[in-house]
DNA sequence: GTCTATAGAGTGATAGAC
DNA sequence: GTCTATCACTCTATAGAC
């Protein structure tokens, strides 16, 4: 309980990916978080307010991430393959906050909504970019980045609705699988 | 308005879509239909049922369509790239539909639930058995055979997320794209 | 920083008239 | 088959005490 704004929005991320933004009551974050549910707006204007910061510190946590995994990498492919591990990686690491982030989008303003989705559009760019080039150089088929691009993310993104943390697989072994299935994707059966 | 109980599930179909089952009210569902919201308790029990019918028909819809579209078609290759196109294109055709099926499961009772999962379980089965046969017959690569299912049907569903009819690619362009894609990532670069 | 109390609106659903 | 009226409840959010 060392910090109250962060324990609410720990048990926010809990049942907003149990029961859903919607469905879940002010009251019931209280209750979770060991408070009256009017103490929860000593540390948050809204409950709208809570949902964006949810989602912005996980978008801003995202592209963080990738970032620093492409830091040192060389090579379109081993950027992509660096690329596709990193976005696999969190999504699985921090399953709820981005299953939240890739459901409850509706349920903010539309102003955050814009910023949201900016930061968003910019991460695809990231990806957009990769495949663009690395189709240019020969190295994958000549294919429609963003229908590609979009492919990519949200099979990786996939694994935040069904992946159990005890389950038959570990992370690294979902991300080998994923990295393996789209390079190959990517290539079409060009050489590499 | 020829039929009011068909009226409703469109109208529902069409909020859930844009504003989500539970940010939708049995009052705006009335407002749309052009009843009072009593009037719609004389065709529906209840919210929650008016949701499960259309998860229901849109499962066994998807269903239907799949095992249609598999019927004369003879070897794994082909019977592959048949159902990605299935599911693809009927993902695509009833977008809002569909969108509903995969995002809106939290909202049904846990029976109701079972019901549609035992659904969607038998459905995902055919595509198992098509990456496995194709493995051992040595037509797809040794892959994963659940994740790579999961992978393949998350992928093609992800079109109902972004899709837009006006947009610029047509239905069959976007699903011969994820057909190629998911084909190539199944081989993983061993010959046809 | 957390509490009790409550405002003010909206919710799903039902009763009973027509 | 649709209506009006209403029940019983829950919701987000605020006021003001401590």
């Amino acid at each position: 309980m060392a910090d109250m704004k962060e324990t609410i929005k720990s048990v926010s991320i809990d049942l907003f990916f149990k029961k859903g933004y919607f469905a879940t009551s002010i009251s019931d974050i209280a209750k979770g978080s060991g408070i009256q549910k009017a103490s929860i707006y000593y540390h948050y204007a809204s409950k709208e307010d809570l949902l964006f910061h949810i989602l912005k510190s996980t978008m801003d946590d995202l592209t963080t991430c990738l970032k620093k995994s492409l830091e040192a990498v060389e090579g379109i492919e081993q950027r992509m393959r660096a690329a596709v591990q990193s976005h696999v990686r969190f999504h699985l690491e921090r399953q709820k906050e981005n299953f939240i982030a890739n459901s409850e989008l509706r349920g903010i303003t539309a102003e955050h909504y814009r910023t949201i989705v900016k930061k968003r559009d910019a991460y695809e760019v990231i990806f957009q970019d990769l495949i663009r080039v690395g189709a240019e150089e020969g190295i994958f088929a000549d294919v429609d980045v963003k229908i590609l691009s979009y492919a990519i993310l949200t099979l990786c993104t996939a694994g935040a609705t069904w992946y159990k943390s005890n389950g038959r697989l570990t992370v690294a072994q979902i991300a080998d699988i994923y990295e393996n299935f789209i390079i190959s994707g990517l290539k079409q059966g060009s050489l590499s």
